[in-house]
DNA sequence: GTGGCGATCCGAAACGTTTCGGTCGCTTCA
DNA sequence: TGAAGCGACCGAAACGTTTCGGATCGCCAC
């Protein structure tokens, strides 16, 4: 192994010179410089991280901690998720540590500790926050950095990177309002996570801002998959009396179930039912295939990656976190999938 | 952040016999030691594992370097790949570094060097060897420890974990041959990994065994989903001339494919066409919903994982590769899918 | 000639740990 | 009584880097 001694001695400076000339610090000739970079080829010099870190008292390692379920495997978001930061982790030559907890830990607190104290990890990404986290609170008692993939509340104070979920929900409804529709319903993940909240706020603002009442019987909640798009479609529209006359998705993977509830039923989109998604962008699940193109708001999942990665490097270097956040935009992508109501339609 | 010193002075010791102490050296009184082992807790000492690394050259964290690919995010095997090993070492309260390489990256030999001389990893599980591998030459050379999935050759000197590839298609050819086809079929990865050799030559050895003569035209190569199963049966049994009587298929996904192929083409199983598949059991892809029941082979990808850490750990910490080895067992799963050739068959 | 200044370089300390090669008393045994 | 052995402890070096506070030298202005 080359280091800076052996870089030294090869060409007759003192080992803080080296140093300097590599970190690119003012006082070093352009001579001395083109030579060190010639000599570290030539020795193929690596600088050692570890010797880095116990001056710089920082460890150049930050972690992801999930816990396994039965359906992680099958999670395809989990997936780009870590695919993704670990892309955006390597080009910026910080370890990434994946620390999957097995199933039924719960309480990932001591974990963080573990990895934080023993293992000097100095920063964390957290997914999927819930209303009041215990595990944000955990890591801002404890001082260490992290960023979150979502927002426990609207305004936080740490870092995080979001989609402006309420907003996208108010266009959908906002938007079905204004066709006409008055029945609008909601077929969207599971309650527990912050985001599920963010959007039944901004569906239910819209619909209050149109005069209409929200019927509680509207919303559909379960994991988003295109087995429950279905049953969600097929128990909302089986009745003509209640049935709504739009149904807004949380993806694209529930709005392909509740295409085919809508046809199961020999019913039409648009004709008899209005349908509207917001699409991740997810590479398992595309927005063709959808006759009539699907009306839908488009915020690319992987769009976060960079910016959690970038905010979470910050973070461990100390900036503000005011200064890393961000809510990213959305478009609206129109499509031949909503019209008016029929006119039979109550 | 308490460190050994503030422990030594607090202690009235020196650093040296405090260390001894926390690491259980022979020379340390009882006495000592209780103290030490209170004073520990009362300041919240932690030790500082960067320092630890420094000076033992160890780190207690392995990688896996992989190349993102367009398909990288479907790979469910790598997925599953990734969270089993996660999983495994983190139970073993070892850090677990995923390194994706951007796509197009092509050499990860530098990649190795800077994770290993750089990052301070002592360890790497590499996926999909080929045969001359050159990563593994790398990691050979530069005398880190490593463990393979799979093997680039039939008796490698590294520590590795693999199924019988070669006993598996030499099983399934026997077997079929023995019910008198003479024209065999497989279906299987495209060239490059060092399994598919394995298999072919398993299957080569049981078609000689059995007095036939393989012929290339029977061998079709190509990712294994199951539109190239579909399509590679159709090729084959388009011509009733040259038509195969039994199809072995790389995985389940392919044998879901050739199955679609033969009913498309109006050919039956296994009346006009024997089938068998070899199953690495995941998650995404069960081998129930043939009709009839696909008779298969069957070696789980799950049992690697643990193997895979136990050996790394065990590698890291010197010792002997040869007792760091081990080809998994298969099980041979009786199916209906199988029967002997028509009688007009050629 | 000297004082100052900029450009370039260097020695040494520091980060927190492990470990090598001791030292210091005390017991034991010839 | 002296050597040997042993238990308990310690100082200092080492790991490879960064950084602080100088040092040296040539050059210019006075």
């Amino acid at each position: 192994m080359t280091t800076l001694k052996d870089l030294s001695r090869h060409l007759g400076l003192s080992v803080t010179q080296v140093s300097r000339a590599l970190n690119g610090h003012s006082d070093v000739s352009a001579r001395t410089r083109a030579r060190v970079e010639t000599a570290v080829k030539e020795l193929n010099y690596i600088p050692n991280l570890t010797a880095r870190r116990l001056v710089s008292g920082r460890s150049g390692v930050v972690g992801l901690v999930a816990e396994a379920g039965p359906d992680t495997p099958e999670d395809s978001v989990f997936f780009e998720t870590v695919l993704g930061l670990s892309g955006e982790f390597s080009r910026r030559d910080i370890q990434f540590v994946l620390h999957l907890m097995p199933p039924g830990t719960g309480d990932a607190r001591p974990v963080y500790d573990r990895l934080r104290l023993g293992g000097g990890l100095d920063g964390f990404v957290l997914l999927g926050p819930c209303p009041g986290d215990p595990r944000i609170r955990h890591l801002e008692d404890s001082g260490v950095a992290f960023v979150v993939h979502g927002r426990s509340h609207a305004a936080p104070p740490y870092p995080f990177f979001d989609v402006d979920n309420c907003a996208i929900l108010h266009d959908h409804a906002a938007r079905l309002a204004a066709l006409g529709h008055t029945r609008i319903a909601l077929v969207d993940a599971g309650p527990g996570a912050a985001f599920t909240a963010f959007r039944e706020d901004g569906y239910r603002a819209a619909l209050e801002a149109a005069g209409l009442r929200p019927d509680p019987a509207l919303v559909v909640r379960a994991p988003m998959t295109e087995g429950n798009g279905l049953v969600a479609a097929i128990r909302l529209l089986s009745d003509p009396a209640t049935r709504p006359t739009a149904i807004i998705c949380g993806n694209l993977l529930v709005a392909k179930g509740v295409f085919a509830g809508i046809r199961a039923l020999g019913l039409t989109v648009p004709g008899d039912v209005s349908v509207t998604a917001h699409d991740d962008v997810l590479r398992a699940v595309g927005a063709d295939g959808f006759a009539p193109a699907l009306h839908r708001t488009r915020a690319p999942i992987a769009d976060s990656w960079p910016h959690l990665a970038d905010f979470l490097a910050r973070a461990v270097a100390g900036e503000d976190p005011a200064a890393l956040q961000r809510v990213a935009p959305f478009k609206v992508i129109e499509g031949a999938s909503i019209a008016p109501p029929p006119e039979n339609a109550h």
